[in-house]
RNA sequence: GCCCAUGUGGCGGAAUUGGUAGACGCAGCAGACUCAAAAUCUGCCAUUCGCAAGGGUGUGAAGGUUCGAUUCCUUUCGUGGGCACCA
């Protein structure tokens, strides 16, 4: 029953859309989150803050003395919007930069190219500012717990302290980041990021080697390679840190387990409390202090906050709970640390090194970047002839001298990435073709945020995150009245693919004789799953193969295969039609008949008791054509009706559950909506429904439907919803029920869930039917009927042929039906039907 | 590896907040109507023992809480989604 309103459609990659995305950008470079109110402010005002008043680093005078590249630096680490140097995938063979699911194992998943990392630089949203008031707006709006648990997750706040430790012999110090400073007793060793910059500093001459080889192997690694990774990987650096209460010696290691994007990009590690750092000291053989007493059993490390500390100087008998906020208070007094909170989530990287995006409205002039006024946008993606990469792994742009080079200053090269525009499209539907601003206040504070935002969990913790971002930042701002985009969020479950298999044995390799046999002479083969299996799992298959295949097949393959004295068997896993096959039992005929009847000479290989099941292998995969796993709705629309594919959609399960589409149960919905129908309007009586007075048993039905369809519409649960109509039917039907008063209100529960049909029939209700009653509407007036399809014909009720009709049907247009049929015809005899009954493209009844 | 979700008959699923497990539908079986179909209607349909009456078992697995668990807790296995350049 909802509609689009097409005037309102928007592209984002049309300029006229993108004008606004470059627009919002620059709002984002000029402003800076202002710690004090929490909010984004205009960069002005921080300017104005360092010139006249100056900042905790350096007075007023100091900035004013500061050259142009010192000031935009330190306004550059307060842009929301803001530009640093950032690894990315760099890919040498292809001379660009990948995605991570597009690096497998270290290579590209094109070409098998060895992929590194790489520092560019790179554009960045300071989301992270707005971390905590991420986490507060969660509170205010009405999405799944599972998803705000995912965005809380991914935020991923944590308080602790950050502390430093001297290291030995060395001037300079290692910086930690802890949650659990009550454990500093239990410091056996210390894990530094690969990467981190003090590597380099602190290794010994004896460990360099072992060091650099080991910073080489976590190079050619993602990020998801090395949280996933099970075996445990690490390098002594040589260097030690001092443990600042008792002065251990604390050896420095590094190892991938540990990201240089989080926290300092070093831990303490305490392998009594922490499963990881357990797992790393027993592989590495370092001994193991245990401060928990009898929490820990030496077997597996015990992360509770209740124990009793031991061993731990100044902490000794303290609850562990109690000892944190002690050994904070004690690591600040020192000065060696200080209370510190944490986000595990980055800044957002903004920056693509690809051709289709948003250009940034960005010039360079040396490190020094300087943004275009709000009036030279949109700046537009210029045409390319060629998509390859820069010279220095640049974006395609970068090839284009004559628009890179201008007189102000060399254009950034990179582009946005596609969530630039997804992150605020929902206000442009509000005002599309606003050409002075992105939406009037007007018309944002008119429409509000979003009410209902359906989409999937697979955005949780990107466009989500982003557009929640954007929305805060255009409120703090004063351009939108709301910091929240969307109201009440929907996650929709994904129609997925349930791809079949049919196994066909592969004679490939099979003639040792020099290839003298032609596949083409020999007969195709297709085994049922469990001797697949047995093959793949090497079992020894011969016996139960043999017994059940069919002898005079066997001595064939033997024959022509004079040279193997027993065939290797090996077979290939073939795409089969889903809708042929019954779970995984595949219908044997119609596959044969399938194709052109390519496999019509085909032979199978059963399994089951009675040895007559073929069954298919299975996989749940992404819905596409090659895979024959997809569905065309327009036939399903063009057999059953829109009303019908909506409400077994609908019927298919709860609407937030992925699951991979099936056919099977439709034609239970469409006897549904026929038996609906029916209380209207007999095939042969015509109208039946009728102004009775209800009574009491029927209102009983009615009503009892009434209050279960709102309480499932209202929390989204259309599969019991339809289960509920289907009960409703199913009682008015077994009354008897035909009564108008009834009925109409059954019609107007439908309405949203089979509009069509009910708008017809609510239609019929007050116009007393047509001569067409019987056909079954499909969607926008067309009856579900095709022509030129043979059809058995009866007229009268009685069946006379299987004729060939020509039909040309449309609403209350009884005459035009044309029989083309003399015998049909000559019974006929001129009179013009009364009626024409059709009844799902199986048979025609005519009522003369 | 981490985060989120999920697992119930031959199949999709229901059980709304801890209270009769399997609603509703598909498939299947049997029957009515029919010359025969189609359409429609009726009955059966978790599993096991039993002629039946009736009993046992049963919501991925193993434990636990409870008078009572598909539902809550712990552990574990499988599957799907996400893990920062797909968005």
């Amino acid at each position: 029953g909802f509609c689009f309103d097409w005037d309102r459609e928007v592209r984002t990659s049309d300029p006229e859309f993108y004008t606004w995305t470059q627009w919002i950008f620059l709002k984002l470079y000029n402003s800076y989150f202002c710690n004090a109110q929490q909010k984004a402010r205009p960069i002005e005002d921080l300017v104005k803050k360092y010139e006249t008043k100056g900042d905790k680093n350096f007075t007023a005078e100091q900035w004013n003395a500061f050259s142009k590249k010192e000031q935009e630096d330190i306004l550059m680490n307060r842009r929301l919007a803001f530009s640093k140097y950032g690894e990315v995938n760099w890919c040498e063979a292809l001379g660009t930069v990948l995605a991570n699911d597009e690096v497998v194992n270290g290579v590209s998943e094109r070409g098998g190219h060895p992929v590194v990392k790489k520092k560019m630089r790179q554009w960045y949203l300071r989301i992270t500012a707005y971390a905590d008031r991420l986490l507060e707006g969660l509170e205010t709006v009405d999405f799944s717990d599972s998803m705000k648990e995912m965005q809380r997750n991914w935020i991923g706040k944590s308080e602790g302290a950050e502390m430093d430790f001297e290291i030995k012999g060395a001037g300079n110090k290692l910086r930690v980041y802890t949650t659990r400073p009550d454990t500093i007793f239990g410091v056996d060793f210390m894990v530094v990021a690969p990467e981190h910059d003090l590597v380099n500093e602190i290794k010994s001459a004896e460990q360099a080697a072992a060091v650099d080889e080991y910073v080489a192997y976590v190079k050619s690694r993602s990020d998801v390679d090395r949280m996933a990774e099970k075996k445990i990987t690490g390098c002594f650096t040589g260097a030690y840190a001092i443990n600042p209460f008792d002065r251990k010696e604390i050896p420095i290691w590094i190892s991938e387990y540990v990201l240089a994007g989080y926290g300092t990009g070093a831990i303490m590690a305490v392998p009594c409390g922490d499963e990881r750092d357990f797992k790393f000291a027993q592989h590495f053989n370092i001994p193991i202090t245990n401060i928990i007493g009898s929490h820990f059993n030496g077997e597996e490390a015990n992360s509770t906050k209740e124990a009793v500390l031991e061993n731990s100087g100044f902490l000794n008998r303290l609850l562990m709970k109690d000892a944190i906020g002690i050994a904070v208070n004690k690591i600040e007094e020192l000065g060696i640390g200080k209370r510190k909170v944490n986000y595990r989530m980055r800044d957002a990287g903004f920056s693509r090194q690809r051709y289709w995006g948003e250009p940034f409205p960005i010039l360079w002039n040396g490190e020094i970047p300087s943004a275009l006024s709000p009036d030279e946008l949109p700046l537009e993606l210029p045409h390319v002839d060629t998509y390859g990469p820069g010279a220095e792994g640049e974006g395609p742009l970068a090839n284009i001298t004559e628009w890179v080079n201008t007189p102000e200053g060399r254009r950034e090269t990179s582009t946005m990435p596609g969530y630039a525009g997804s992150s605020w499209y929902f206000l442009r539907y509000m005002d599309p073709h606003n050409s002075a601003t992105f939406c009037d206040r007007k018309a944002s504070d008119y429409w509000n945020q979003v009410d209902l935002y359906i989409g999937g969990t697979e955005h949780a913790v990107g466009h989500l995150l982003y557009s929640r971002m954007w929305t805060k930042v255009l409120f703090d701002l004063g351009y939108i009245g709301y910091d929240e985009p969307y109201k009440k969020l929907l996650n929709q479950g994904m129609i997925q693919g349930s791809s079949r298999f049919v196994y066909r044995i592969s004679w490939a390799g099979m003639g040792h004789d020099g290839g003298s046999i032609d596949p083409q002479t020999l007969p195709q083969i297709f085994i049922s799953k469990k001797y697949m299996d047995a093959i793949e799992n090497n079992i020894a298959i011969d016996i139960d193969f043999v017994r059940h295949t069919s002898i005079s097949l066997l001595k064939s393959i033997f024959q022509q295969i004079s040279n193997v004295s027993f065939p290797v068997i090996t077979a290939n896993k073939i795409h089969v039609d889903v809708n042929i096959v019954d779970g995984y039992e595949l219908d044997v005929e119609k596959f044969m008949q399938q194709n052109n009847g390519r496999y019509a000479e085909s032979e199978f290989i059963y399994e089951g008791d009675e040895m007559d099941k073929y069954i298919c292998g299975g996989e749940v995969e992404k819905m596409s054509k090659s895979k024959l796993n997809s569905v065309n709705p327009n036939e399903l629309c063009d057999n059953y009706g829109a009303d019908t594919f909506r409400m077994y959609e609908m019927f298919l399960g709860p609407v937030e559950m992925s699951k991979p589409w099936d056919t099977k149960g439709i034609e239970g919905v469409h006897r549904f909506l026929r038996k609906l129908w029916r209380l209207f309007f007999d095939d042969l009586k015509g109208k039946v429904w009728n102004e009775e007075k209800a009574n009491d048993a029927e209102l009983k039905i009615l009503h009892r439907t009434i209050k279960k369809i709102e309480e499932d519409t209202e929390r989204f649960s259309f599969n019991t919803a339809v289960s509920t109509f289907m009960i409703c039917v199913n009682e008015l039907a077994d009354s008897k029920c035909h009564k108008k008063e009834v009925l109409e209100n059954v019609l107007i529960l439908l309405t949203p869930y089979a509009p069509h049909i009910a708008e017809e029939l609510w239609n019929k209700l007050e116009n007393e039917g047509s001569i067409l009653d019987a056909a079954y509407p499909a969607f926008d007036g067309k009856y579900l009927i095709e022509s030129s399809k043979e059809y058995p014909i009866s007229i009268n009720g009685k069946v006379r042929a299987n004729i060939n009709l020509a039909l040309n049907l449309e609403q209350a247009e009884v005459e035009k039906i044309v029989l083309q049929n003399d015998i049909v015809q000559k019974w006929l005899d001129g009179n013009a039907p009364k009626k024409i009954i059709y009844v799902k493209n199986k048979m025609v009844n005519v009522v003369l």
